[in-house]
DNA sequence: CCAACATGGTCAATATTATTGACCTATCGA
DNA sequence: TCGATAGGTCAATAATATTGACCATGTTGG
């Protein structure tokens, strides 16, 4: 048994997580409107930026969904030439993915206002502080399933 | 401009923020499943229970959705006697909406996932880790739209 | 060489979660 | 009485996601 206080601060930081994570994903989630994309798409630009050459199988391991659900968003990325498709030297079933010069600007666009959530939240706080979310967050991440 | 490992650091912030979500919305997801319910019916018990007799407009504002996204997950709540609805002794247009004992339990076993996940996360880190996490999230829950 | 497996893609049907707009009732308060 | 507020509902639409059933192509081990 856990006592109330506990539980009354645990409760404070389930509701921190939910507030805080609808901020952070307002604004990126404002400029994809404009364009007529979602928050898929957003992953995906994040994600194959982070990961240059990934093969669609790898995106699919990194984003959890299914493959069909992967499929619409990327062939619209592809068509709007905001990702690159390159074939794979040894293996030719394998693309390797990639941005472009136009989604590059997106992304760091979209990327740059979470970037700024979060460097604001961490620069009022002391270096120590940011060593200390990033721990805790690694090891909430950290959980199998 | 900031520096490459500046960025690099942020981005990890970002990556972490999202798998941190992910695992901490999964078990409960796979609870309410079991009953046919979503995470919008979570959202409700959560919030009820924490601002018992709050009216559906106090709901709306907290949740920041569209009164037609709210009513019918609330009805079938309040169907299934998840969620009681009480007058207001005042103002007669309003309701009080309570948990009843059934969805206290329930509420009480999604909660308390999420509570453990939070609790293990912070455990393992120094009190002064979690009192940082908190001041954290709180600047980044914080930010005006 | 060929069978089995892996990678990627697609169609169909379905479900959930959400939106906006238009309207309605009931109640409250000046 | 009239305007504002609280709550509800119907309709149309959209985005995001699922599972199942296939198919084409390319690789690799026996």
């Amino acid at each position: 048994m856990v006592d109330q206080t506990r539980q009354d601060e645990l409760r404070r930081a389930i509701e921190l997580l939910f507030f805080g994570y609808r901020a952070f994903t307002d604004r990126p989630d404002r400029i994809l409107e404009r364009r007529g994309l979602g928050r898929v798409h957003h992953r995906i630009l994040y994600f194959v930026g982070r990961n240059p050459e990934v093969s669609v199988k790898g995106l699919l391991e990194i984003l959890a969904v299914s493959k069909q659900a992967l499929s619409a968003p990327l062939r619209q990325l592809t068509e709007m030439k905001l990702v690159a498709v390159l074939a794979h030297a040894e293996d030719r079933r394998v693309k390797r993915l990639t941005l472009t010069p136009d989604s590059r600007r997106l992304e760091a666009e979209l990327t740059g206002t979470q970037m700024r959530c979060l460097s604001d939240a961490f620069d009022r706080a002391e270096a120590a502080d940011e060593a200390a979310w990033t721990r805790v967050m690694a090891r909430l991440a950290d959980i199998e399933h």
